[in-house]
RNA sequence: CGGGGUGUGGCUCAGUUUGGCUAGAGCGCCUGGUUUGGGACCAGGAAGUCGCAGGUUCGAAUCCUGUCACCCCGACCA
């Protein structure tokens, strides 16, 4: 796609300045407006649009693994923050603190919610009492707030919108068979509905989240090779229980504390939607979560029958998001702007088309132009859709695929992230001196460590004993 | 938090070095008309406390001091 002619002026070429590329298509596809606040974004209709149907489908996904939607609350006092050492250690640098409630100093101060463990926590140690009480699949909608440093559109604002799902269960095993279904859901959302593949592992204890047994997460490749954290599950194992103090009574009539998970997945994946499959042209969305999947564009509005003839095949169309683009702009102005917005599939209808019974149906991620029978439109829209929706995984698919590399010695492993943009595979002693080594050296992280392993070399890239994990890794946003 | 940069109509900027007359341009916006198969054209119009505060001066967008915000590059993070 990169060498694809530009076709609308004002993106900056994202082989030129890949950074300046994405805030271009951020804006100009109308996703976002920067608000006053530093780090605070106002979502537009085509951005919150998005939004909207990442929960749709997650949120359906969810609802088939017996997820439960609750709320809680925004802030939490300091004390219960306090309770769970890492988390506070893992968060402290970027809560954001409320210290006064009208022109009162409070008595204790309050954050507001970075991420909702504790919350969850203290609310389920009273909710749970007896192995009858569990498990409890319970997830919430919101938003958090973390005071980062540098800022970026939906990859790192101080506020972002998330789902976070908490749950709790009687034995360690649920709790990890929980984590990883959930993780699986991730990957599916991605793949199927994001057209998104993903790499499935585990973070190294470096990386895993503060307060986890173990953090499993699915990566994914940027069009520049950078690596982008798509959404994270984690095992708590017992430790937020002890922390918090959630115990319940088992069949065998002993107290025992309970086993927790959380799993998020936030607004973040729509710049992962923006960097995988956009191009020069602005963004190209997924045809499943396209707020708008077919834009018709009437030619020369103004004669008679054109702007009739557009609305009917709207119509005809009434099975797809489809809509009639009836600005008094000029049709090149149009199919820009639709260009920019991603929208999957144009229909140009004007007095030719009409005349020969035909309309032009154009794909937005190959630009590819196709004649179509007015008649045979509605046929040739549905197998259009999936096919778009296959070959941007496919196109994604051999992205990752080919920006991914083994490297089996130090000299390999240092060539190639000289060199390459993407994922390099290698093998790992286990021990964290290698990794912060391997960061500071190259400035890369572990991105993870895969599920699917394979055996690249005996030993590890960094010290050149034995190695026991292959490893991604990668520079990540 | 360290380094660099920028603040002038909605946007991108010129003007600041060397203070001076009524603060400009392009894009966008509004009105009317002509247009329409890859970002149309003509005519007219609206819109600016020059980031903010103080100072120097007969006079400040321009000089000085302070301050705030934002952007970029690092360290930290979904």
């Amino acid at each position: 796609m990169a060498d694809k002619k530009k076709l609308v002026a004002e993106i900056t070429s994202m082989d030129e300045d890949f950074t300046q590329w994405y805030t271009d298509v951020v804006i100009k596809a109308g996703l976002i407006a920067y608000s006053n606040i530093k780090g605070f974004m106002v979502y537009k209709p085509a951005g919150y649009a998005l939004w909207e149907a990442v929960q749709k489908h997650l949120d359906a996904r969810f609802k088939a693994v017996g997820v439960e939607n609750v709320y809680l609350p925004m802030v939490i006092p300091e004390h219960l923050l306090n309770k769970e050492s890492d988390l506070v250690n893992g968060f402290a640098p970027e809560v954001a603190w409320v210290t006064h409630g009208g022109q009162e100093e409070l008595q204790e101060r309050i954050c507001v919610r970075p991420t909702s463990e504790t919350l969850f926590s203290d609310f389920y140690k009273d909710e749970v009492q007896s192995y009858r009480d569990l498990p409890k699949i319970y997830n919430q909608w919101c938003s958090v707030v973390r005071w980062e440093k540098e800022t970026r559109p939906f990859l790192r604002s101080r506020e972002f919108m998330w789902q976070e799902g908490h749950t709790v269960h009687a034995t360690m095993e649920e709790a990890e068979e929980r984590t990883e279904q959930m993780l699986n859901v991730y990957a599916d959302f991605c793949a199927e509905d994001l057209a998104i593949p993903t790499i499935k592992g585990q973070k190294t204890e470096k990386e895993k989240f503060a307060g986890a047994v173990a953090t499993y997460t699915i990566e994914a490749l940027m069009h520049d090779g950078r690596a982008l954290q798509s959404g994270t599950s984690h095992n708590f194992g017992s430790d937020f229980a002890q922390a918090y103090d959630i115990r319940f009574t088992d069949k065998d009539n002993k107290l025992k504390y309970a086993y927790q998970t959380s799993w998020g997945l936030s607004t973040r994946i729509i710049g992962a939607l923006i960097m995988v499959h956009g191009d020069n042209s602005g963004l190209v969305l997924p045809p499943r979560i396209a707020p708008t999947q077919v834009m018709i564009i009437p030619i020369q509005q103004r004669k008679a029958g054109v702007l009739d003839k557009a609305r009917e095949i709207a119509q005809m169309l009434g099975d797809f998001r489809v809509k009639v683009d009836e600005t008094d702009k000029s049709p090149g102005f149009k199919f820009a702007e639709q260009e920019m917005r991603g929208i999957p599939v144009r229909v140009e209808i004007g007095p030719r088309d009409i005349e020969a019974g035909t309309c032009v149906v154009v794909r937005r991620d190959t630009s590819e132009k196709i004649s179509c029978a007015i008649a045979d439109l509605p046929g040739k829209i549905a197998a259009l859709l999936p096919q778009i929706q296959k070959d941007m995984y496919d196109r994604a698919a051999k992205h990752l695929a080919e920006h991914t590399y083994s490297a089996a010695t130090p000299e390999e492993f240092k060539e190639a992230f000289k060199e390459t943009k993407g994922f390099v595979k290698a093998m790992w002693c286990g021990s964290r001196e290698c990794e912060e080594k391997i960061k500071e050296d190259m400035s890369v992280t572990s991105r993870c460590i895969p599920f699917e392993q394979e055996k690249l070399a005996d030993t590890c890239v960094c010290c050149g004993r034995p190695a026991t994990k292959m490893v991604y890794w990668g520079r990540a946003y």
